[in-house]
DNA sequence: GTTAGTGCAAACCTTTTGCAGCTCT
DNA sequence: AGAGCTGCAAAAGGTTTGCACTAAC
């Protein structure tokens, strides 16, 4: 269980192993991947109501410092916030449907050959990787289409010229 | 000269020319790139003392929705600010050293062989792609060995444990 | 003359900091 | 016991919004 290897990694360090940090590790392990730190911080009051937002933060920052986790943004799709995972995975891409927000990841050989040229070719040492693709999925790109069209319609109708407006975009906290 | 395309673009869509966009689009055309919101809006205040902050993020916003520059985040380097450059220049990955923040930019096929896997696996539609590398650039290399090795020294002889504590690093506004 | 765009002030969300008190080891 | 952590309140940084006014087409 990976968790087993953070929580080792951290104690060699001497790091103290708190409660709040053993509850956070856990999460962060079990629930898959993708959380920001708002919703962390819910789950985690959940098992323990005093457990402080600023705690989060502070174990977050010291996990990513340590390479525990990396540190995502999903191309903003969601807002500023940053996402989190464990880092014992294989190094991967997230590709984001700009539409409905889902999100696939991507192994494979391109990945690590571009760290490979890029420590050759300038002599770099690399320690941390991201590489995050936006677009449409298969699914959307049908419903994309038909809704352009749509607009298309809606704006020729009113007799206006062919400038789109795109849609607000905050969906903070719900 | 790229700004003629930005603006022929921003004219198709019916987007006005004001004096302001005008300013904004050639610092971002002529200022290579890199730069945050703050300092174009620094930049353009030079130009103009009564350009808005504001304006200068309402005209990012714009120019991203529309496809004309994109948004980078260079691992966080400086800050949670992103950073803009246009969009005309061939895809590329950003390499950036997280000792002395120098950003190379890394061009070559794995960036392309990594997009057309991505749409043929998933039947993805890529409209933005980011590539972004932290790490220790030649030159950091050995300073920060040597730093690595002073701090070892130094906390031996207090006699602690190997736990290193990582520099505040919040360089936000000058 | 319209309607899009600007400036200003004020809000907003996310993240950090200072400090007193608590707790792991 | 004592450094390391936590919680709380308050701040900071970056970005967005509401609204009245201005300017591009």
């Amino acid at each position: 269980m990976a968790i087993e290897s953070s929580k080792g990694l951290l104690k060699e360090r001497g790091v103290r192993l708190t409660r709040q940090r053993q509850i956070l590790l856990e999460l962060i392990d079990k629930t898959g991947e993708h959380l920001d730190a708002e919703r962390l911080f819910q789950m985690a009051k959940e098992k323990d109501p005093k457990l402080n937002r600023v705690t989060v933060y502070r174990t977050l920052k010291m996990l990513k410092a340590g390479g525990l986790v990396d540190e995502l943004d999903l191309m903003h799709y969601g807002g500023d916030q940053h996402y989190y995972e464990t880092r014992l995975k294989q190094e991967h891409a997230h590709v984001i449907c700009l539409r409905c927000g889902k999100v696939e990841e991507f192994f494979g050989e391109p990945l690590q050959r571009l760290r490979k040229q890029i420590e050759s070719h300038f002599g770099f040492q690399v320690l941390l990787a991201r590489t995050e693709v936006g677009g449409y999925c298969a699914h959307c790109q049908t419903l994309r289409a038909r809704e352009v069209e749509e607009l298309r319609l809606l704006t020729v109708a009113a007799g206006k010229p062919a400038a789109a407006r795109a849609p607000s975009k905050r969906t903070r906290r719900s």
